[in-house]
DNA sequence: AAGAGACGCAACCGCAAGCTG
DNA sequence: TCAGCTTGCGGTTGCGTCTCT
């Protein structure tokens, strides 16, 4: 008996999603998060299956997403930890806040892999090219430089799963060892300074300066730049110019936050005992560039959050769901 | 200017792990 | 323990865009 299909594929759409279709998925994840993806589809209307929904989601749509190229240190951090790691690339991504596996896959094999071999360092094990196998990479060559027993893939899979346990005990003790700390959520808190709360503000507040609308702070600069070295890129944002984007938003009825004063002078939203004011403004999700820190800010301080009672003032947000919480 | 090949990235596919009854 | 189901992962593909000739 064949595999059965991950889900019925007769009448399922496929292929790049339409502004209709991200806008129905978001809409549904905001209003009801997603319980079960396989159900998603049906219940938000959609002709898709629930893996492409929750690839859409999790690959694009996310709002706590880096868009844009990678930096200098993210990708030295992608090669030091694929060093570690191999091709287990959602790892690697959890130490990557806002990128995610498939963007982290995509970039290694179009311009890291590269860059090793221009380097003379093999890809597969980080270690220096042989003339020999420099010269074969120079060729294009395409053969594997790991060593696998072809005649015995289950005795190249046990010996790939003992070697990864080592590696993965091997690792934790060298993160141990170097004292770097691993939050929660894999970010390492050693190497990428933490933003202090008046920090995020102040983020947050520059954003809001890019547009002198007190109600809808979108930032649109950071959504089109941010995108802007994939022209081929689907993302809504280099789909639509500025004005066209934000009636997008509009329309989708995506729900406002109402968020900290974002006044001239943001570390006066800090009292002195450290809890947040009261003094309450609006901006949207997409603003946030990176959940984990918005994740943090609400849960650490969620007892001191509090809003002006008028309106959104509290979330709720974890890994796996998250949704509004309006009072 | 136009065609061909290279490149980059979103999306798909199949497998495996994890969960549940 | 086992079967069925869902989710997550990594490899691969398809196609739009870019670059070179």
């Amino acid at each position: 008996m064949g595999r059965q299909p991950c889900c019925d594929k007769v009448g399922l759409k496929k292929g790049p999603w339409t502004i209709e279709e991200d806008k129905k998925l978001i809409n549904f994840i905001l209003t009801n998060g997603h319980c079960c993806w396989r159900a998603l589809p049906k219940l938000s209307g959609l002709l898709r299956c629930g893996k492409s929904c929750r690839l859409r989601w999790i690959n694009y749509l996310r709002p706590d997403l880096k868009r844009g190229l990678l930096s200098e240190y993210e990708e030295q951090m992608v090669i030091d930890l694929h060093a570690q790691l191999g091709n287990r690339w959602s790892k690697i991504a959890s130490h990557l806040p806002g990128r995610t596996d498939n963007e982290i896959k995509n970039h290694w094999n179009t311009h890291i892999k590269k860059k090793l071999r221009k380097m003379g360092i093999d890809p597969l094990t980080h270690k220096p090219l042989s003339e020999q196998e420099a010269s074969q990479q120079a060729q294009g060559s395409k053969q594997s430089l790991v060593p696998h027993d072809e005649k015995n893939p289950k005795k190249d899979q046990e010996d790939q799963q003992t070697k990864d346990k080592q590696e993965q005990l091997q690792l934790e003790q060298d993160l141990d060892k170097n004292k770097t700390s691993i939050s929660s959520d894999g970010f390492c808190i050693d190497e990428v300074p933490l933003l202090n709360p008046h920090e995020i503000l102040m983020d947050i507040s520059s954003a809001h300066h890019h547009t002198n609308d007190d109600n809808v702070n979108i930032n649109i600069s950071n959504f089109t730049s941010s995108s802007s070295s994939s022209t081929s890129s689907s993302c809504i944002s280099s789909l639509l110019p500025g004005d066209e984007f934000s009636k997008f938003l509009d329309e989708m009825e995506i729900l406002d936050l109402k968020w900290l004063s974002t006044d001239d002078s943001p570390g006066e939203n800090i009292g002195k005992d450290g809890k947040f004011n009261n003094n309450v403004d609006t901006m949207n999700l997409w603003d946030i560039n990176d959940l984990s820190s918005l994740d943090l800010f609400m849960n650490n301080h969620d007892d001191d959050f509090v809003g002006n009672g008028d309106g959104c003032s509290r979330m709720v947000l974890d890994q796996d769901s998250w949704t509004f919480d309006l009072l």
